[in-house]
DNA sequence: TAATCACTGGACATCATGTCCAGGCAATGC
DNA sequence: GCATTGCCTGGACATGATGTCCAGTGATTA
């Protein structure tokens, strides 16, 4: 879904201020009340916003240490794979890629030396055949949504498929 | 911080169904409105939970690709690489890592033909040296938090140090 | 020209919020 | 044993936000 200038604000008021509500919002982006719970709810909608689920830290709960593994993984042991480390809590997340390795996966871990338990919890899996651990340091830029919403917002995207004007149709 | 069941309890809570608010929480928890108002604010002030920015998904925002590019980088040349990297809207997240490269961001673009666009852009510049990307195909865990809220709200957690009972105290 | 659509500005009842309070209860420290 | 501390309860209150209507206006499209 296309979003205008509009969306954007409204999405940026909201990621820099999720506490201030509709109402506020409306007033900060001088329009109607109705019309910001309009497009919030269209957002909603549409799925642009999945949700306002806490923003949990992993750290302030005991587990400073993240980790990305790269695993490379037995042919058709896939499913099995996957299966097992969504059963492991310290996975955060996990992708399957192209490249080198066939899953990416984000852990974190309570110390380094916990990190050691948690990768062999990880890769004691007989699916898998091999896995390089990159241990992160510095997190110079936190998981960030409002530069790419701006850039959506603006209309000037690049790689941008040349549209129509932004009115809003009924249905899409 | 360490939290106890109610905390993780209250987490689990928010985090699948975040709208229901501090009061239906508290219904559900069989607990006093003001018990996990309390809760809320504790976690909140302790980091635990960072906010509740909404969980906006870049592929409705038109960038249905993602990818991970492991980067490295010249001696000496990483503020600057990190200051370049923030300024792309398609990198949605840098670590620095040990390991075979030095840094690795998260990227999202339009199709495979924009990521082609992102990755210039993002390589472009002087201090990277080269550049390995990884296209994510399938996301089976996407980002998650409960489960390991749940192992940490349990108290038996791997990897704990032990202490003693779970008493709250004043200050912490 | 007629129809469609988004936005406005207002209304309403309901509900949640922030913020107090006194009392009970359990664990801690002396 | 006793006083203290801290958390939880259950209640109160005023304020504010929410969900949900509505009629009117202006602009675009067919």
């Amino acid at each position: 879904m296309a979003i205008d200038r509009l969306d954007g604000r409204l999405l940026e008021l909201l990621a820099e201020e999720p506490r201030i509500g509709v109402l506020e919002a409306s007033r900060r982006l001088g329009v109607a009340r109705g019309t910001a719970q309009a497009r919030l709810d269209r957002l909603k909608a549409s799925g642009v916003i999945r949700g306002f689920g806490p923003d949990v830290d992993p750290a302030a709960l005991g587990y400073p240490v993240t980790a990305f593994a790269t695993l490379e993984i037995k042919q058709g042991q896939g499913a099995d794979v996957r299966a097992h480390l969504a059963t492991v809590p310290e996975v955060l997340e996990l992708h399957t890629t192209t490249g080198h390795g066939d899953m990416l996966c984000r852990l974190v871990a309570r110390s380094n030396a916990d990190l050691q338990r948690v990768i062999d919890r990880v890769v004691g899996f007989d699916g898998i055949v091999r896995a390089s651990t990159a241990i992160v340091m510095e997190n110079p830029v936190p998981l960030r949504i409002v530069p790419l919403v701006r850039q959506a917002a603006s209309g000037d995207a690049p790689g941008e498929h040349p549209g129509p004007t932004e009115r809003r149709k009924g249905t899409e």
